[in-house]
DNA sequence: TATTATACTGTATATACATTCAGTATTTAA
DNA sequence: TTAAATACTGAATGTATATACAGTATAATA
């Protein structure tokens, strides 16, 4: 993060008082009419310094298309805000912000464990174990399971929630809580194969 | 706040998705694109009826005016205490301290809808519906459902949880989600029979 | 010394967007 | 049983907005 100066930091914290004001970011002009500026290119080269140098995104082509980026790393569970991400087929649930859809507020020891996040869950592989589509599933980031624990594992880029079972020093079978699903079997010498957590409770809201 | 309909319902969920994803809200064409509509008049009009039901404001002309309203009036620090009552084959569900298996605090707004109580589910008649032994359903008191509400029914001082379908005038079914279960028809004029409330939301503490 | 970043005014324009109008169909209240 | 609300498609339009281009001026690099 580089320098910023005493102009370029009136425009952004004038971009995050109107997103606090009115629920959405300003446009240029409004820039130059709370800054006193004259011409909205003023505005739109001070977005463009702000960008190049991290402090906001934009979005090309978009009215309104700023948004402040937000560098606290202290994130993921602020307080008691734990985030919901969603279960894609390709890709990592990681906590990164593009993952997450929202966030759900929920006092201390809320489940009988600890956890981390929400994953939303797509698709009936486990109803039988009575998750089904669009539940929030509450995740422990944990490689500590057990067999018969609901995990998330992502095997080459695939993330999936299913039952855990070893078999072997070697082998892994992940079970599906439905009939029209195979178990999976995985070789954990000759597969890319990661536990991401596991499930500690469960919410719907329907 | 009057009552929200399943799409719009969804509209805003996409709404507070998209403000969470970007930073900004959506326009007409971006819901459209999100939820499949082929015409920016449909998220129009879906704004406008939310607008009126007071869940978020628009700024007119303005592109992307689009605000959230928030109306969780008490701090997130002392959300409410629900009772937890057990679902016992005999006995109604009475919030009288004898049935009160314990108390889950939850901030306000935690589900789509409010509730009065959570019901300790025993037996597995819901199990296709995702309802397991043990489970805690969020019940909202009222007897306004709709066919296909998952509903909380007493008929002679036995309570279950069943799908609610009307089926003439006189006649009401209560469809279990299981196969193993009949379903029950309940003679309106002959039978007696007490909606005690909907569910609203499932919360699961393993 | 030439170059780059900062800090503006002013004009212009393609397009992103809100918004209206005209329909169709179903469901729900009065 | 008429009216109102819901839930859409489809087309049209004025304007809100991003963004490029042309300048001017000062301070900070290299």
């Amino acid at each position: 993060m580089k320098e910023i100066t005493t102009q370029q930091q009136r425009v952004l914290d004038c971009i995050q008082i109107y997103i606090n004001k009115t629920g959405f970011p300003p446009t240029r002009a409004n820039i130059c009419k709370e800054l006193g500026f004259k011409s909205p290119n003023s505005a739109e080269t001070h977005l463009r310094a702000l960008e190049k140098k991290g402090f906001i995104s934009i979005e090309s082509g978009a009215s309104r298309g700023i948004s402040i980026i937000n560098n606290e790393q202290s994130d993921p569970s602020d307080g008691n805000n734990y985030p919901v991400i969603g279960l894609v087929a390709a890709g990592s649930p990681t906590l990164a912000s593009e993952n997450i859809e929202n966030k759900i507020n929920c006092p201390n020891g809320f489940f009988n464990s600890d956890f981390d996040y929400f994953l939303k869950v797509k698709g009936l592989s486990m109803k039988d174990a009575g998750i089904m589509e669009d539940d929030l599933v509450a995740v422990k980031k944990t490689s500590d399971v057990k067999n018969g624990d609901i995990i998330i594992a992502r095997m080459d880029d695939e993330v999936t929630i299913k039952y855990f079972r070893r078999i072997s020093p070697k082998f892994v079978e992940l079970e599906a809580a439905n009939e029209d699903f195979e178990n999976i079997k995985v070789d954990l010498e000759h597969q890319n194969f990661v536990i991401e957590g596991k499930s500690v409770g469960l919410l719907r809201k329907s």
